[in-house]
DNA sequence: GTAATACCTGAACCTTGGTTAAGGTCAAGC
DNA sequence: GCTTGACCTTAACCAAGGTTCAGGTATTAC
């Protein structure tokens, strides 16, 4: 009894739309998965993981080429490589939140000039 | 003795090149700015911090668009629309940095089991 | 049996956010 | 007087990341 999930039940899970989940495929982001006698496309358990593990990334902004180098490291079994771009990746994380913070700063600054001016009495 | 600026400081001051700087005039993402006798164009000082501001609105991912639109209240001296954009703008960084936490989290853990299938000793 | 679902394919198309190229003006320096 | 540098314009081009379309198969539901 192996479960295996359709592509409607990835894009459920993941949010990714059934297009983009083939899209990716198309583009050789993930490996192409095994079918079913009928063509449709079963992905399994481990196939599931993989597909959430790349919308992290994927939201954290990540270029998809990227994605795909690290998951080629890591179907090449070269650990390594894998550790050094997420570790890699995690700064370019640490720069965004940085960066956004430092933002939100600014943002907020604004925010309180408007106010004053929408609500000048008390 | 009014100080104006040439495309070249604009671009030095904000890092965006002079041709991305003609692009955002061209699509109409700032209005057009005056010129000097010869054509070329004179930057005010407002003008520089309005490029400045739009380059801190760029770099949280506001697309152009919505940058476009928040220009355009401004100008129209429409404050508390102003403010509305903003504001929500604000939410959107905050759900940023709440996702890229997020991330990073799970970034961590992954690098911490890397790191033990790399080195496992001691 | 026929309609509705759920999937399939290949190829064309789209949006965002620029970049590059080709050709021209003008002022300053040598 | 001619070259260099900083600017100008229009228009074509580009890359990333999808989205849409047209046409086809297979299963299930009525």
């Amino acid at each position: 009894m192996e479960i295996t999930y359709a592509i409607a039940d990835i894009s459920a899970e993941t949010g990714l739309s059934i297009d983009v989940i083939r899209y990716y495929e198309r583009i050789g982001l993930l490996p192409a998965v095994k079918r079913k006698e009928n063509g449709h496309r079963a992905y399994s358990k481990s196939d599931l993981a993989r597909f959430t593990f790349v919308t992290h990334l994927k939201r954290t902004q990540m270029p998809l080429k990227e994605i795909e180098q690290y998951i080629r490291y890591y179907n090449e079994g070269n650990i390594e490589a894998c550790y050094r771009v997420l570790h890699e990746h995690k700064g370019s994380i640490e720069r965004q939140i940085a960066e956004l913070t430092d933002s939100l700063g600014i943002l907020n600054y604004k925010l309180d000039n408007y106010q004053q001016l929408i609500q000048p009495q008390e």
